[in-house]
RNA sequence: GUCCCGGUAGCUCAGUCGGUAGAGCAGCGGACUUUUAAUCCGUAGGUCGGGAGUUCGAUCCUCCCCCGGGACACCA
């Protein structure tokens, strides 16, 4: 941006007096003769302001798009006869969204044409101004003091509501903080007044005024001056909204579609400040969580996404090329193994949230890029995780409950008794011995445990390895199980490569998953330091994958070579950012919690 | 991948037991200087997801395909 244009932003600069002289051009005098100079200066005060537009034409049948555009309808053709301009002929297909006009499209075309032909700038640069909606409608006197006198305001947003009443309009403005009512009469804006009708509903403007009390009691703005900031050519679906007697809101006719909200998110926000506000929530949900670790001492930090070598997860990655390197990439599955490394570098609390990506399916819980948290916590086991896990979610919940206000109501996952800590923690092997009425599930053979998986409903268990099958048998026996907030313990070593031996049990490592409404919200390690065993269980994943398994990672020399100078012992913990919010907010698509997530290509 | 439900105007939907379709809102024209789902009058807007079949005739019935939603399966 050119530093002129960031300097006539800046308050003190020249907006002052201009304020000034806006604020009150309570008469059409004003608004022509004082705007021309700054609408000169700026391009961005769009105030009618050329005389030669003088010529009262609105009202008498001809539109000011008829002499604006040659190709603007002709007067016969509005009744009856179609629109000469209608669309593009037959022969030309189907064109592009964009191209593709239809009638109401282009009567905003024409009336960007009108506006241009009056001499205004239909797009600004800037705009000054003073309060956003909740501050102006905090601003007004209260009712009782009549004699108070008038505050100036100078509001922008986007026109939400147009209601026009001949010779006065009443509209809602929307800015991020809420909704204000705009009122304009043509005796107050005298040319500008030429302007107000050619505005639309999903138009940006600015509207300076003063506040006042409509007879309803509603506070407004009543404008003395309107300027055009953006034409929206394309129309936004807003629904009405009624208020009942009750106070509730019911939108009649928005946006509905969901993949039409999540491919078109632009739409869904402007038209559904409760999207907004769901989504703001998700950010303060995630500085919580930056400021919890980084008050523990935490350090942020970023690595690569572009890997040679995958690994840290059991996924399927995605493949890319650097072409000058000539080389193979994948894109991370996990950001394990190189969080790993900085903590033998000597960074001995580090964290990171980033996104992995992984080459499988698309439903309601798995987009192919999601946001992980992962942090490593150096002379810690997983116990102390367990403790650093409860306090995260605890805090998590608090930023969402208190950035949603009344919308938390939807969850009862955000009440402090459901996450009250200590959550419940019971062992891996004793609970599945338990459900399946063993005395220890790892004495059973593979036969035995396909057998009963089979019982328990799972599919494809004859092509299932030993430790798919474990996992799949306390999948569907146990974790869909678990409603409150519950530590599972000790997993098999065999389904944990990069966790270490359960002291005590070398069957089992020490590593944790956190459930909850049964689904995974936390995986956590004691986090394997030996380069010797870590080597022997990465060769067994490398033969794995050399026999086809498309999720299991090669062997990273690299990350050997950084374990062998030395890899303190750490404890680590992934979440899924996404995945928690869903849990949080009581969100059953995973694309209602990602602003913009992967969908198929349009047509 | 399987099963179920759906796809009609810009948006939200109705409808046709087979005779090429309607409403509300949005739009356009008119009236209206404190309205708030503003109201009133007028008006325009649709290859009824795509293809094939049956039929004198298909948006409707049959089959195939595409897309979406839900359930199940898969998924650290």
């Amino acid at each position: 941006m050119p530093a002129a244009t960031v300097a006539a932003q800046e308050p003190g600069a020249c907006d002052e007096a201009a304020q000034e002289q806006a604020v009150p051009a309570g008469t059409g005098e004003a608004a022509g003769g004082q705007s021309g100079a700054r609408f000169d200066e700026a391009g961005r005060e769009l105030r009618l302001a050329d005389p030669q537009l003088r010529a009262p034409a609105v009202h008498d049948g001809e539109r000011p798009s008829d002499r604006a555009e040659g190709h603007g309808r002709a007067q016969g053709a509005r009744r009856g006869d179609r629109p000469v301009h209608r669309g593009v002929p037959q022969a030309a297909g189907r064109r592009g969204v964009s191209e593709d006009l239809n009638f109401v499209m282009q009567a905003r075309r024409e009336k960007l044409a009108a506006i241009e032909a009056a001499g205004l700038v239909p797009f600004a640069y800037a705009y000054d101004r003073t309060h956003h909606a909740a501050e102006a409608l905090a601003a007004i006197p209260p009712a009782e003091s009549a004699d108070a006198a008038p505050v100036p305001v100078r509001v922008a947003g986007r026109l939400v509501n147009w209601r026009g009443h001949g010779k006065t309009a009443f509209a809602h403005l929307a800015d991020d903080t809420g909704r204000i009512q705009c009122y304009f009469r043509r005796d107050d804006l005298g040319e500008a007044w030429r302007l107000v009708e050619l505005l639309d509903i999903g138009d940006v403007v600015g509207v300076a005024g003063t506040l006042m009390r409509t007879r309803t009691g509603e506070t407004t703005v009543q404008a003395t001056a309107v300027t055009l900031l953006a034409k929206s050519l394309r129309p936004l679906p807003f629904g009405k909204e009624e208020l009942q007697a009750d106070g509730t809101v019911v939108r009649h006719g928005a946006l509905e579609d969901g993949e039409q909200r999540s491919r078109q998110r632009y739409a869904d926000l402007a038209v559904h400040p409760e999207v907004r506000r769901h989504f703001a929530a998700r950010s303060r949900m995630i500085s919580a969580i930056r400021a919890h670790l980084d008050g523990l001492g935490y350090l942020e930090v970023e690595t690569p996404v572009l890997q040679p070598q995958y690994g840290g997860a059991m996924a399927k990655p995605f493949t890319t090329h650097h072409n000058a390197l000539d080389q193979t990439l994948y894109l991370r599955i996990a950001d394990e193994l190189y969080l790993k490394r900085l903590v033998v570098g000597g960074f001995e609390r580090v964290y990171e949230i980033g996104h992995d990506f992984r080459n499988e399916g698309i439903d309601r819980t798995h987009n192919p890029e999601f946001t992980m948290l992962e942090f490593y916590h150096a002379y810690a086991d997983y116990t102390t995780m367990m403790d650093i896990v409860e306090a995260l979610l605890v805090r998590a919940a608090g930023a969402v409950r208190d950035a949603l206000g009344p919308l938390a109501e939807r969850t009862g996952t955000l009440d402090g008794d459901f996450l009250a800590p200590p959550f419940a923690r019971v062992a891996w092997a004793p609970t599945l011995s338990a459900r399946l009425g063993v005395p220890h599930v790892l004495d059973l053979t593979d036969a035995a445990l396909r057998a009963a998986a089979t019982r328990a409903g799972v599919a494809g268990v004859d092509a299932m390895s030993r430790p798919k099958l474990l996992d799949e048998l306390f999948g569907a026996l146990v974790e869909r199980t678990l409603d409150r907030p519950t530590f599972v313990l000790d997993y098999p070593l065999e389904l944990s490569p990069l966790a270490k031996p359960k002291r005590g049990d070398p069957r089992l490592t020490e590593r944790f998953e956190l459930f909850a409404r049964g689904t995974e919200l936390a995986n956590a390690f004691s986090e394997l330091n030996d380069p010797l065993d870590q080597r022997r269980r990465l060769e067994a994943q490398a033969v794995l994958r050399d026999a086809g398994d498309e999720e299991a990672s090669g062997v990273d020399e690299d990350y050997l070579r950084a374990m062998e100078y030395g890899m303190p012992p750490m404890g680590g913990v992934g979440i899924g950012i996404d995945r928690l919010f869903m849990f949080l907010t009581g969100t059953s698509h995973i694309r209602d919690v990602i602003l913009f997530p992967a969908l198929r290509p349009e047509q």
